[in-house]
DNA sequence: CGTATTTGACCTTG
DNA sequence: CAAGGTCAAATACG
């Protein structure tokens, strides 16, 4: 079974046990009240959301592989599938070093390669999100060979995950720390002004990697991904949409709206488990 | 004990 | 065939 098969299992028993807790629940009303049960609906009802990503995710996964098999003449569609790719070059100063910072994402280091030619290995991220939440976002940083405060930082498609992760836990490389700088550069032009110029030097080869920046760090994503909207769009349809239910008409979401996470995570408060939300 | 990193093997591409 | 990219088992870490 493939990991993200397992995943997709260890959700949907997941999903059967919160079911158990609630059907136990409504079976004794005298040992449970509205919010407990309202929480447990949630949770099932992110069982389901979780499950339905990843599935999708396989299934993508899936099509490419049998449309790889069948097709011959794919030259053209590698042209056209070519993956969104930014390059940012970051230069820090040296009394930065050592301080922990993100980019506002959790990534996961899972390769590293000598370069040849290069000095200096060329590290491999992807998303800590592209298993549960199907975001294929991936990064590659490597040390400058010339500058060694200086890094070579390539993204691979943004982010559908849309998460920032700033306040939790993090081991993240050197490079981590001036993209955060990049990041709070592009956030606060306070920020960029109190900035001494040795502390912080960067250079964007394209604008419209700025724009993307700033984009995951505002909170919205208006270029998303076609997969994930078409996801949201059938999570907005499985979410109780209708006030006359009592117990759902907290967590209505419309199709069009960013924010559809963020109403189950007011719902939910602090629920260890769905702290990505 | 669960999660992240390391690293050699394997795969893909030119 | 070489170089770059990814996988996954082993290992480290909190």
């Amino acid at each position: 079974m493939l990991m993200e098969e397992k995943l997709v299992v260890k959700e949907l028993e997941q999903g059967k046990e919160l079911a158990n807790q609630l059907m136990n629940s409504l079976n004794n009303p005298s040992s449970s009240s509205k919010e407990s049960n309202e929480v447990l609906i949630s949770e099932i009802l992110h069982c389901f959301e979780n499950t339905i990503a990843m599935m999708m995710n396989l299934d993508k996964k899936a099509l490419k592989r049998s449309h790889e098999r069948s097709d011959q003449s794919n030259k053209k569609r590698r042209m056209l599938e070519k993956k969104k790719t930014e390059k940012v070059n970051i230069c820090i100063g040296s009394g930065q070093e050592g301080t922990l910072l993100d980019d506002g994402h959790c990534w996961r280091k899972y390769g590293q390669k000598d370069i040849h030619g290069s000095k200096n290995p060329r590290g491999y991220y992807r998303c800590t999100h592209k298993f549960t939440r199907g975001c294929l976002a991936v990064k590659q940083v490597q040390k400058s060979d010339t500058n060694p405060l200086c890094y070579e930082v390539k993204y691979v498609e943004s982010h559908t995950c849309d998460i920032t992760q700033s306040a939790t836990k993090h081991s993240l490389p050197v490079s981590e720390e001036a993209e955060q700088k990049l990041h709070d550069a592009k956030h606060s032009d306070d920020t960029v002004q109190h900035m001494k110029p040795e502390e912080l030097m960067l250079s964007i080869e394209d604008l419209d990697y700025k724009k993307d920046i700033f984009r995951t760090f505002s909170f919205s994503n208006h270029e998303m991904d076609d997969d994930f909207l078409e996801w949201k769009d059938l999570m907005a349809n499985l979410s109780p949409t209708t006030s006359e239910s009592g117990i759902t008409n907290e967590f209505h979401v419309s199709p069009t709206d960013d924010s559809c996470f963020s109403s189950l995570e007011t719902l939910l408060g602090s629920t260890p488990d769905l702290s990505w939300m």
